[in-house]
DNA sequence: TAAGTGCGTCGTT
DNA sequence: AACGACGCACTTA
């Protein structure tokens, strides 16, 4: 594994590679991670590749576009119905949201909601498997592993540039006043 | 509207 | 066996 920084104007992503991919995305000021294993491996001329790869590509999710090339990923630390979430959520176009319950319905398991909360809870590249557009039901703005006001943030960036969106939601507005809790 | 309680449901640990 | 990034059906202010 060899963990990467990812400079932006909104902060220093880091970004892990095996050697089969993009494993993992942290955001910036992430809490520091304890596994020392092979964090430091070579940076092999694939590895810059998928580098340029994922940097272009959060560049575009962060100014609430979607990306047009992306780097393997490597999902093999997911369970099969992880990565059954993971794969419907990548459907969801910027500016586009669904709730658990159609993401659920869209894997053929419709009951089972909190069990796609726990799958989005546990994708481990945000932004490039776009779970902050899954909101809980009636737009309510749900959870979110890297904090709330991440998922906040890309949200109002991707309304901005879509829309869609806003003719959907009226306004980003509506994420503030509809959350449940903070 | 808002805030609180209770329960069904199911994948993960 | 316990715990959620849920959703629903309720009460109560």
């Amino acid at each position: 594994m060899r963990s990467l920084p990812i400079e932006t104007s909104d902060g220093c992503f880091q970004a892990r590679f095996s050697g089969a991919g993009l494993a993992r995305i942290f955001f910036p000021d992430s809490p520091p991670e304890d596994d020392p294993i092979q964090e430091k491996a070579e940076v092999t001329p694939r590895i810059e590749v998928w580098f340029d790869l994922t940097r272009r590509a959060i560049q575009d999710v962060l100014a609430g576009r979607a990306p047009e090339v992306l780097p393997p990923f490597d999902l093999s630390t997911g369970t099969s119905f992880q990565r059954q979430v993971w794969e419907a959520i990548r459907s969801i176009r910027p500016g586009q949201t669904l709730s658990y319950g159609e993401v659920a319905r869209l894997i053929g398991a419709p009951k089972a909601v909190r069990a796609v909360g726990g799958a989005c809870g546990a994708n481990p590249i945000p932004l490039l498997i776009p779970c902050h557009r899954v909101l809980a039901k009636s737009q309510r703005i749900g959870g979110f592993s890297g904090g709330l006001h991440w998922k906040r943030f890309l949200l109002e960036r991707e309304a901005l540039s879509s829309f869609d969106f806003f003719a959907k939601n009226r306004s980003a507005l509506r994420f503030e006043r509809q959350e449940t809790r903070v």
